[in-house]
DNA sequence: TCCCGGATTCCATGGGATGGAAGCGGCTCG
DNA sequence: CGAGCCGCTTCCATCCCATGGAATCCGGGA
């Protein structure tokens, strides 16, 4: 017994392996049992119980990776499944109104998640890909999702001492709280210069048929359009619709 | 300690909790418990796990439910997101060109799981939507992968006694061991009315730049139009230019 | 053939998983 | 209004099985 620092009962662990997967894409045993900071005989075992359940395959190289039947279960998920039905026809509408980059994104903890996207070739450019987590404070998505969470996460994000990417981004507790209630008011979240360079975005909330905002639509631009109204309104209307499709009666 | 008779392990316990999710949406403590044969105290607890590490989240109404982490998880995935990237023109064109459905599927196990899907208004009814799993035996699809599937699979399709759903399904194993020798000289898999009535398909297997069978490509259209040559053409053509596209050389 | 790095297997030990039971909270019905 | 019920949550004494260091295996490069 060298240390009992970090122990971790087998759940943590077994979920520490899954979490070695998270930017990497087919991995060695000797690479997860590293980034589990596992022993290797016990990331060994344990990548056994994965994959004797189907989360994790292994390939024909002997490397690891996610597999098929993680995906199923995810993909499935009836709720975010009629969530992105739902918003497909608006998106895509918004879309080719503006051949600007369209998103549909959900908050996962203290982050927001991209759903789907829709991108333009000549768009402003911008790293966003499905799946991306980025922080809740700095895009317009965010401060869509922020605004509407449930108690406590505004707080959390504050004690998570919020980055600045640029000079833009709205770090302070006094101005964000502020932004919050002009966004609750308004129903749209607009945030320029926050994340990305040249670019502004503009996000509206979707909420389902209980009345809770479960995502946000958002559009992203270069700067100097910031100020044409069609994309604020692209987006209320489409956050609206959305809205409408999955139930939600005002 | 009542019976021994189902022990099983943290790990199986804590899939056996996902597994429960399978077909469920939103499922509350003690279906979960429940589906998963586990003691109420047992599957709390287990349940905690996932939710901690945001695997399953807890909606307001305090059901259970798949989270986004694992949807991330599954579909950053980069092998399979390159598959359905380099995919995607070729079911397109396929779709566009022939109104039918058009199916991008892989192997997971003794079923063959749906990644992508086309389908037109008037294609022939059919209910495979994506994320289904569909016996291997029973699909054109399934039939492609299974034929160049690695020894073993095809043992264990014979061993699970395979269902037999319209008089057009083969099930015995000399026709189906024939059956699968054919799709490996022809390079293109065809059933008909196997699974569903008044439907054939036709698949051909898609491979990755080391040679391995990776998914097939497959049309779903009426009985009648089995002979027109374009089906078998098109889906041939495509696991080609796919298999291309990942870098495959023959 | 030998070597080396990574993967796999083994096994004695003790700490964490276990699940019955009790406690809790909200809802219904008499 | 109170009793009863149902589903969820918490507790904790017992004991099972997860643990990980070490030995072994395997494959490929020299």
């Amino acid at each position: 017994m060298p240390r009992g620092d970090d122990d971790r009962r087998v759940a943590e662990k077994l979920f520490a392996i899954a979490d070695a997967f998270e930017r990497g894409d087919e991995l060695t045993l000797s690479e997860i049992a590293e980034r589990a900071r596992l022993p290797l005989s016990t990331a060994h075992r344990l990548l056994g119980e994965w994959v004797e359940w189907g989360g994790i395959t292994r390939s024909s190289d002997g490397r690891y990776r996610v597999g098929i039947k993680l995906w199923r279960l995810a993909v499935r998920q009836p709720s975010s499944r009629r969530l992105r039905i739902a918003a497909k026809p608006y998106l895509e509408d918004l879309f080719e109104s503006t051949g600007e980059h369209v998103h549909l994104a959900v908050r996962e903890g203290l982050g927001a998640v991209y759903l789907e996207r829709m991108s333009g070739v000549n768009a402003v450019p911008s790293i966003t890909d499905i799946g991306s987590r980025l922080p809740l404070h700095a895009t317009g998505v965010g401060q869509a999702l922020l605004a509407f969470a449930p108690p406590g996460v505004f707080e959390d994000v504050i004690a998570a001492a919020p980055r600045r990417f640029l000079p833009g981004t709205i770090v302070d507790e006094t101005a964000l709280r502020e932004r919050m209630v002009r966004i609750r008011a308004s129903g749209v979240a607009m945030s320029v210069e926050a994340l990305t360079k040249g670019a502004f975005s503009v996000a509206a909330p979707v909420r389902d048929a209980t009345g809770d905002v479960v995502a946000a639509v958002s559009i992203i631009a270069h700067v100097e359009r910031r100020d044409e109204p069609q994309f604020a309104l692209g987006v209320r209307i489409a956050g609206r619709g959305i809205s409408a499709a999955l139930g939600y009666r005002p």
